[in-house]
DNA sequence: CGAAAGGAAAGAATCGTTTAGGTTCTTTCC
DNA sequence: GGAAAGAACCTAAACGATTCTTTCCTTTCG
């Protein structure tokens, strides 16, 4: 039915063995023969067969791509597709393939991720995210798979290839921007708090306060998801407080756009009464209203990186351990002002 | 090294195959000797290898989705993330694998597609978008693959397995419910002109105004990608006209991001001076400003349609080609008023 | 001129499963 | 008691490549 390399072998009047050295145009065929054997090829439409050659090579050249629990809100984050558009880049480049992670749950993730290791479905993969515990994290490790993390290892990050942002400086320098507008009155906004970039942008954050001898305060941190009206609930808070802030760091580009809202709807201006820098720089941070100043933290280069030191990773073992890190930039829009007194 | 089925069977004193339909749970196997198997799996801590499986059936379990390409802008929609939930909920179901296209323009993505199939990396095939006289999916019919696209085929619908909306019925409802409110002037702002979803919902704006009716004007029919200054202009052209539309019919809740931007920068208040409704009611629609009044197309339920009917036809191949029609409800939130006559 | 060297291709084993077709042994029934 | 039937496994040939080893020719050179 299919044409097998016996066909091409047969057509072409040799073996097996030298139609495998013709695909992989080893040194030791002659051209001649080269030739005669591409023409077979040709005539018979001859593609070959990945699996088995996936089976004889003992490599796939698949790399598995995990995601967060679907479940989880942040699966709408278009920071996916972007680093999937690098990661894709990458791959496509070096002749690999991408497979998915499926799976709504984490525990059905972390079965689909043992699956396709040990089915030896993927030579390598990816995580697409970093949390503190992460049981697939501890199984890679401990099954010795090739693989890369996207941001930065809860634990032992020295032992570990992750492609990260200096997510500390990013929003050291972000909540320094703000400073520098004037505003002492800071707080933070912050996503899901297992994530280590949550945890490092705040360290970032009170790294500015501190060397700017502004006051750390507790009830200027809030940590929700905020697209839920649980999260309008907290923001509310914030912003009743006696001396509620001038200005917010939130942590993520959607969850500004979530702020942007709850501030609108309590009639609160921005940047006028209230400045907001965020994180990632996605395309919703352009078209928002007011277009945010937000932290490009190159998306795409993260993903492109992570996939091509996988791959690095994967054909050469002896690949040292490394630490990729993405260089960040504030993009300057419309959503910070200097601060102004109140009217008295 | 890794322990095949052969080291199992000889830890349980069996053969191979015996093994091999253990693994199937074959009624031909004794109770008795399937307990002594699955001992000896445990013990040597044996997991089936999927690339040899897979030479051996010829059929990998995989089933390939084919995004647009990720040069378009269309690939940062959160459809994208919804839909592939939705398809990966269904796979996931079935014990099936992901493999993603990539490349980032067309040619690389008509490459990609056919290394996956001819190299038979994949059973099947789903196609995320449709538009017209597209490449791919002649490949996929000339080949005979196994394939369902989500949306409408340009042609030949009645030979192609699909899962869609109906969408010329929810833009026209869609527009009825803005007619109901009083508007007569309603413009149409679509995407891209290649893409069946938007004909088909232009076509429904036009059966309503009809029936209602109302003049279809040329002048009122914009398609723009809304997220650039192009789109922007356009956009001031549309409500700089004589009679500027009361109200406008949008095709997609990202776009309409972007033309709530352009119209806030233009002093226009939604809905007290212009009437919004979109489609698709991502998440993005309830955290805009206003939140939008928005069709919701039920994208996860295409997603999981699509795969569940494409792995009904991967194992049966004389399963008859089908046409899956997705239900869509207008969401009502607040970018939607009453038409009040302009103060004269 | 004949042996050694070396280039080019053929042969055959292998990768880890599946599965058609046998084989063995027990059971059944006339 | 012996043939037939059937249960429970086993043998071995695929599946479609890759690759180690061997063989067959030419060349080359003393």
């Amino acid at each position: 039915m299919t044409v097998t390399i016996k066909d091409v072998a047969k057509r072409a009047n040799v073996a097996p063995s030298t139609v495998s050295r013709v695909i992989a145009d080893s040194p030791r065929i002659s051209e001649k023969t080269k030739k005669k054997v591409r023409e077979a090829m040709k005539e018979l439409g001859y593609h070959p067969n990945f699996i088995a050659r996936s089976l004889a090579n003992k490599s796939t050249q698949v790399i598995g791509l995990i995601m967060p629990s679907s479940a989880d809100k942040a699966f709408q984050n278009p920071f996916f597709p972007e680093v999937i558009r690098g990661i894709s880049k990458a791959v496509h480049d070096r002749q690999y393939a991408l497979q998915l992670s499926t799976g709504e749950t984490e525990a059905e993730i972390y079965e689909g991720v043992v699956h396709m290791v040990q089915g030896k479905r993927v030579d390598g993969v990816i995580l697409l995210y970093s949390r503190a515990n992460d049981k697939i994290m501890a199984y890679l490790q401990k099954e010795d798979v090739p693989f890369v993390v996207i941001g930065k290892p809860h634990k032992k990050a020295e032992q570990i290839t992750h492609v990260d942002n200096d997510n500390v400086r990013a929003a050291r320098e972000a909540t320094e921007y703000l400073i520098e507008l004037g505003h002492e009155r800071i707080a933070f906004v912050g996503g899901n708090v297992n994530l280590i970039v949550t945890m490092d942008r705040l360290l970032g954050y009170e790294k500015a306060l501190k060397s700017a001898s502004l006051s750390y305060r507790k009830d200027y941190i809030v940590h929700e998801e905020f697209l839920k009206e649980g999260g309008q609930e907290a923001m509310k808070e914030l912003l009743s407080l006696k001396e509620p802030p001038t200005a917010l760091v939130v942590a993520d580009d959607l969850m500004a756009l979530g702020v942007l809202n709850t501030l609108a709807e309590m009639g609160l201006r921005v940047p006028a009464d209230l400045s907001i820098v965020s994180f990632n720089n996605v395309l919703l941070s352009e078209i928002s209203r007011p277009p945010l100043t937000s932290v490009d933290i190159n998306i795409f280069q993260l993903g492109f990186e992570a996939a091509r030191n996988l791959i690095q990773q994967i054909e050469n073992p002896n690949e040292p351990i490394k630490r990729i890190i993405i260089p960040h930039t504030l993009v300057k829009r419309f959503s910070c002002d200097y601060y102004k007194a109140p009217f008295e």
